[in-house]
DNA sequence: CTTGACGTTCAAGACACCTTGAACTACGTA
DNA sequence: TACGTAGTTCAAGGTGTCTTGAACGTCAAG
């Protein structure tokens, strides 16, 4: 059930060594919940590393920094930019393509709910919808239950567009709201 | 990215002989979400069929309705009774166990979202504040960032948390209150 | 004690998915 | 044209997970 939280395989040490501490617990943070969503985990640890940077990146850079192959690299660049969630710009010269991060995570996050979530939850409507008319002429318990299941998956949809709106709309709003406690809690260092 | 949809695989088709179709589009599409959530298909399938059926079934009745291995059937049922899914009930005489769906959707998936999604988010808010610790002495604008991360981490936590409240506070009022659409909606046989 | 229905376990195999790295394209420079 | 760097592709191999089915309890009836 429960992945492997993996913060060390040796590999990853000795390639991402010239990341700093923090830097490799919080990538390692995020590419477990991206990971964990159905995603790779060098998605996450890709956005991560340019989020954290505050800069662009090139391909190579990235590979040794996190210790990814060439087609690692290549391919997890190519699909976070499609998603939207990392942009390719290019220097001033002739440099080379690199990498920077979206930083507006509410947008990120909505458009991932919106285009697989929402889909999904889509054809399972559908499906349950036509179960239901198929079970027109069946006993009337089974007609109930098909609608609950229907009507839970209205539920889920509804909560999700009111999660992607609500924090959409105050998203950096809520970010500061919530940051004085999260910085507070920590000011303490733990006995 | 996108996994299957699998309706009708092959196999499936033969064995799942016995299932009404309603039933059969039903668990199907259950066990597509159970799938897409992490777990295994047939977690869905056996629940849902269970919870359709709206009776106690045994472990070969599942085994043929579903087209599951005998192993399988042992070891799903048993799965989904360890998380509170299904229940095992014994009929008077010295008939074989049968199980029976828990039938509250909501108290079933705030279990879930507790257990399992919280306790992930947990985790990654702990290794980010851990990271903010270690990038104490480093550059403002980074510990802004993993500030950031964290936060996000707490909104969703909240987030997950009110849903889970609020759906539970009116769930069976939410469902009747969406039922009356969703019936609405269905009336008209579609052109 | 034997038989049969019911369940469980677990090693082996099937399977899906991820990663790798060599071959290849593109493009600028000497 | 030859060469070097950047980047892409894809077949081959690796990995972990799921499924299967035979072997093995258990229990009650014959």
């Amino acid at each position: 059930m429960t992945r492997g939280y993996m913060i060390d395989r040796d590999d990853d040490e000795a390639a991402s060594g010239r990341l700093e501490p923090w830097e490799a617990l919080a990538t390692e943070a995020v590419g477990t919940v991206i990971g964990f969503w159905n995603f790779k985990r060098n998605h996450g640890r890709v956005w991560a590393l340019l989020y954290l940077r505050d800069c662009a990146l090139s391909q190579s850079e990235l590979q040794d920094a996190l210790g990814l192959s060439k087609g690692a690299a290549s391919m997890i660049t190519r699909e976070l930019e499609t998603w939207g969630v990392i942009r390719r710009v290019r220097a001033p010269g002739d440099a080379p393509w690199r990498f920077e991060a979206e930083t507006d995570l509410m947008r990120m996050i909505g458009r991932v709910l919106r285009e697989r979530e929402a889909e999904l939850v889509q054809r399972v409507r559908h499906d349950l919808e036509e179960a239901e008319r198929l079970a027109r002429p069946g006993p009337p318990e089974v007609r109930r239950r098909l609608a609950r299941l229907s009507a839970l998956a209205l539920l889920v949809d509804g909560a999700l567009r009111t999660f992607v709106a609500t924090a959409r709309f105050d998203a950096s709003g809520v970010v500061r709201v919530l940051l004085p406690n999260a910085i507070r809690d920590r000011k303490r260092p733990r006995a």
